[in-house]
DNA sequence: CTGAAAGCGCTTACAG
DNA sequence: CTGAAAGCGCTTACAG
């Protein structure tokens, strides 16, 4: 009875008929938990994040589960909160669950399970953020670039005194566009003093790190922030003080948000192809996409 | 073996150490695909969505994968795009994989299939928008009450030129708040003109239906989109227009989302408690939620 | 081409 | 308390 159901096998068209006659007749549908563990090998893909409804990872969600769906995989997600023992719970949970494969975020701190992951041979990837030691490809935007070139543009609107709020400097995404912000700024002769460079946390810290910018006695000209979250807090703060973005204070923001256009004038955004994530891997893509190898390739 | 992983079986406490300290060395981990095969039931969950990049539903995927969790149940998540083809496809899949429960929020078509869920007897849940004759609870908030609030809100503000952004008034909230919209400017004396009912489709729409307002001959002085997405087009087409919210045209949206208090001056919003969505079925909850029972309770 | 049978990894009566 | 065994619904050699 399976054969009919289970691709191409050899099964005559009378029974093959007769099988899918008392199928319908029955309202038979195939145990696709049974299956799996006869062929060892599950259709679910796990994806584990810090939070969807951070619009980043919102796209990120919606990509993936598009990709998967497209090759006929389920996608099962969990949300961590930057909590490292949610994210073990997850994967764990994920790992008993014989998951095909998994997109991580990681909050860095499962990499032994990771490790484990690795060395079960479970398809891995990272999206955005990795974590160190463990061979497996990372799939994110190098930002660098982009933002050398945002340093540059703010410079040329002739604002000399260039604030960042950045992400914590420990974490990939959170050092990089650091890093790139203060030399940009100083292969251009422009000096980034301490105080003009605030260390946030990728989330709620924008309003407080705006606020205390704001409150210098020499406030800075333009403001980027690392991320969307905390540009949404440092608009929370510019708003409070009554202050209009770009009239007052230009300002930029690392990940596009699909409201930023609305604001009046616009913030200024380096944008991430998060749509083009779940094609990685893909024929023909993606020149724009990272793909670093700390080991073993896509 | 199995005794000691699965519960509170009897097992004398020599041989359960001796069983976990194997288990440790082998780096041995349950397979959850082959429990439920015995068990007849597995500890997963869907979710079938229009799109995840709908603000609302974000929110409800974080609430309904919050409340999975906590429950120890992984969510598999669906978007369908409205599509009823899609949708067929998602139940389809989670119904292979013998899901326990499934929440919904409907393309309205595929009444067959899910006719189909409610007598395999799994648990099934519509959120937001249900399927008429298919006798399952249903979690969504009634906006009558607030829509017709805000109506009063409006007026009171002397606008009466009231306009609405509708979404398709054949699905149920759509309909519902329409009606209740035109309904609470009658009752207080005010009709709505034809031509200040603007039929959208909950999603894109709201960019023309918007510039159609601006282009009457008389516009409206009040505008209410009836939900985020038309409202997110509105404004955009409001911006082109070089309008300034609430200054030229007090704007008001059903959905709250996070980046409205940052438009200046900010929608008025008509917010559904989403992230109570979750825990609706479970101990002192929620007044705020209707649970329309049109058959089995919850 | 087709039927009968083994086995995937669990759970759970059943006997001891 | 513990071991041996059946059976969940599939897939896939195996023999006919």
């Amino acid at each position: 009875v399976s054969r009919p159901f289970s691709g191409a096998q050899f099964v005559g068209s009378e029974v093959r008929e007769r099988i899918e006659a008392s199928a319908d007749r029955l309202g038979y549908r195939p145990n696709a938990v049974a299956r799996p563990l006869r062929m060892e090998s599950t259709r679910t893909l796990g994806l584990v994040i810090p939070n969807v409804m951070n619009p980043f990872f919102t796209a990120v969600a919606r990509a993936v589960e598009d990709a998967a769906a497209e090759h006929g995989y389920s996608l099962v997600v969990g949300n961590t909160d930057e909590d490292p023992e949610k994210e073990v719970r997850y994967l764990d949970v994920l790992l008993q669950n014989r998951v095909a494969g998994l997109v991580v975020s990681s909050a860095r701190a499962a990499s032994r399970l990771l490790s484990e992951v690795e060395r079960a041979g479970i398809a891995l990837v990272f999206v955005d953020r990795y974590v160190e030691g463990v061979g497996v490809p990372v799939v994110r935007a190098d930002g660098r670039a982009a933002v050398d070139r945002l340093v540059g543009y703010l410079l040329d609107l002739n604002h000399e005194r260039l604030a960042i709020i950045s992400g914590p400097p420990e974490t990939v995404s959170g050092g990089e566009r650091l890093e790139a912000f203060v030399e940009g700024a100083t292969s251009r002769g422009v000096r980034v003093p301490d105080e003009y460079v605030r260390i946030g946390d990728f989330r709620r810290s924008g309003k407080r790190a705006m606020r205390e910018l704001l409150g210098l006695e020499e406030p800075p000209t333009a403001v980027f922030a690392a991320n969307n979250l905390m540009a949404m807090g440092a608009l929370q703060a510019l708003e409070e003080a009554g202050m209009r973005i770009s009239e007052n204070i230009p300002f930029a923001s690392f990940d596009d948000v699909s409201w930023f256009p609305l604001l009046n004038p616009p913030v200024t955004v380096i944008a991430q192809p998060v749509g083009e994530l779940g094609a990685v891997g893909q024929p023909g893509c993606c020149r724009r996409w990272w793909r670093a190898r700390t080991g073993r390739s896509l």
